[in-house]
DNA sequence: GTGAAAGCGCTAACAG
DNA sequence: CTGTTAGCGCTTTCAC
């Protein structure tokens, strides 16, 4: 390891000098300049992060809550999240609360602030206390995925309009002349997916529709929960043409449902889920869905991190994201007649 | 933030012995710890992780490199190794190199040893040359699959028998009397998918039965790749009844290419890969493949690093995680005759 | 048992 | 322009 100090003394000046240097601060002649820019050639200096941020008093991660990054929404978010920080300087901590809240605490009460300058959160149930605790010790935090404009939380965000979402799919759906549709609706206690339902009851009721409430079946986010809701839906109701679900991994399993009742998609029914995740595209048949703009959101969640970290007085603040827009692909289609 | 010293002025004491206390270090009386504890928990005080990483001379996160976190591959062992370093006090942070050894570089030459402690590097496209010489400067780096047991690198790492997959996935095929059958292999640089592919050809050999050539595609390692090397080994060679892929995910693609050319799996063909990612047993029909060991790896990964970087002297090791096995589901059967 | 003091490697005034 | 100095918040040796 080689320090500032060695660097200096090789080059003949004083390591506040070769500060200067490295950080491009103060005035330095140029003889020196390039005396101390050999000595760092030389030696292979590499200033030491950890004493940097201490000295400035700036943690150099940026920290990203998850529920797991095995869930294959997040991978994609964390890479267009670390990407922004990186292109900031900052690197990204990835932590897996496994949706528990004590988890969750206990990453906020270690690196919120003292390694992490700031917190980034997704969808990790994390409750809202705590975050706001976290922020009043100094360390911003960012929803990266709000559900409700109308509703701005107490906390920065990035706001998706969910409601849309799902009054796209809906739409989508009765369009395609669909009167007899299921819905799949994940259960989790935070109100991402209660929003896109709505979203999908309000085109229901806007096309003199009713949902009928039957139809309906709460499960967990992921694929396999999607699959025996989906099996039991189609069980029970046979008349159903269509399943709306508020996610895209339901949707899926909602697809290998279908398949292993000896239904074709989308003929004998159409399936449609909301998100776009790489696996939408991958399924057979393709998933319609309606595409949550993921990129843009991981950079804004940054970019509004990072001005909350530098401009510390700057007022809780919600940003929107682009409206979700419908991607048609082969899983839905007419209804049957 | 309060500080050590805030405590330690509220505690009536100093701030080593604040620490003492803390770090359950040195001795202190009963009255002056509970005085102490009583001062943090009334300040709510915790550690600033940065200060005390510089004071202690040793970093708080592990790195995890690879090409991209958005690969399906990754978060699973992400996942698992990020729980083994928060098992062990440590952070993850990840690095995503994009497959561009400048960008792996840049990566290794900021945070290697001045923000991390260490580094583990999973397939992430990085010259050996670069993680010697980090190495040397003081961070120890652990190669997290590595596929030539017989030839150790010269940097730890925990081996996975690559070969033995292969020859798994082939025998598989050969025994469910499969004789016309198409590969798909990595094309990587790495030496990864070579080592599958020479135990795939190692298993026909035994077998008495020599894989023709030209029913080999060479593909990139992901799902659009192997549908496209899929489709047209189906379509040059129509007497094909099975396909071996490298990897699941041109597996996966292969699953999507029979079903585009109406072939039905398995009656028509079969199609095995290696790895068991989340979505093999997830397609339709769920993907027969042969399982390594992810999660250990990652656990072992962890391990060995913390190891080295507690014992600077110990020597490179080599570690060998279980052999992979066969997962047998509904895309391979009996050949047709 | 507890405190004083030095130092981790770097930055940031402020002098000169 | 360059050096001196004083920390950042914590750990740790060594006196008392």
């Amino acid at each position: 390891m080689t320090t500032l100090s060695e660097v200096a003394h090789l080059a003949g000046v004083t390591s506040a000098t070769v500060s200067n240097v490295l950080r491009k601060r103060g005035k330095v002649g140029e003889q020196t300049r390039l005396r101390v820019l050999a000595a760092v050639e030389q030696l292979g200096y590499r200033p030491h992060l950890t004493a940097r941020a201490l000295a400035e008093g700036c943690a150099p991660t940026l920290a990203l809550m998850v529920s797991s990054i095995a869930n294959p929404f997040y991978p994609e978010f964390a890479l267009a999240a670390e990407r922004a920080a990186r292109e900031n300087g900052r690197f990204l901590i990835v932590c897996n609360t496994n949706d528990d809240p004590d988890t969750g605490r206990a990453y906020l009460d270690q690196i919120a602030g003292t390694l992490s300058d700031g917190v980034l959160v997704m969808n990790a149930n994390l409750p809202i206390d705590d975050l706001k605790k976290t922020e009043q010790r100094g360390a911003p935090v960012v929803l990266c995925m709000w559900e409700k404009p109308d509703e701005p939380p107490e906390l920065s965000c990035i706001a998706v309009n969910f409601f849309e979402a799902g009054a796209i799919a809906g739409r989508h759906l009765i369009d395609l002349g669909h009167r007899h549709i299921g819905a799949l609706v994940g259960s989790k206690a935070n109100g991402i997916h209660a929003e896109r339902y709505r979203g999908y009851l309000a085109a229901c009721t806007e096309a003199g529709q009713k949902h009928v409430k039957g139809r309906t079946r709460y499960v967990e986010d992921a694929v396999d929960a999607g699959y025996e809701g989906a099996k039991a839906l189609l069980e029970a109701h046979p008349k159903l043409t269509a399943i709306f679900a508020t996610n895209d991994l339901p949707a899926l399993g909602a697809l290998n449902a279908a398949a292993d009742l000896g239904l074709t998609v989308p003929q004998d029914i159409s399936i449609i889920g909301i998100t776009d995740i790489q696996w939408a595209r991958l399924s057979r048949p393709a998933l319609t869905t309606v595409a949550v703009p993921t990129n843009s959101a991981a950079e804004m969640a940054v970019a509004l991190l990072l001005e909350r970290i530098n401009h510390p007085s700057q007022t809780t603040t919600m940003r929107m994201t682009a409206t979700p827009e419908l991607v048609e692909r082969a899983s839905t289609g007419p209804a049957k007649t």
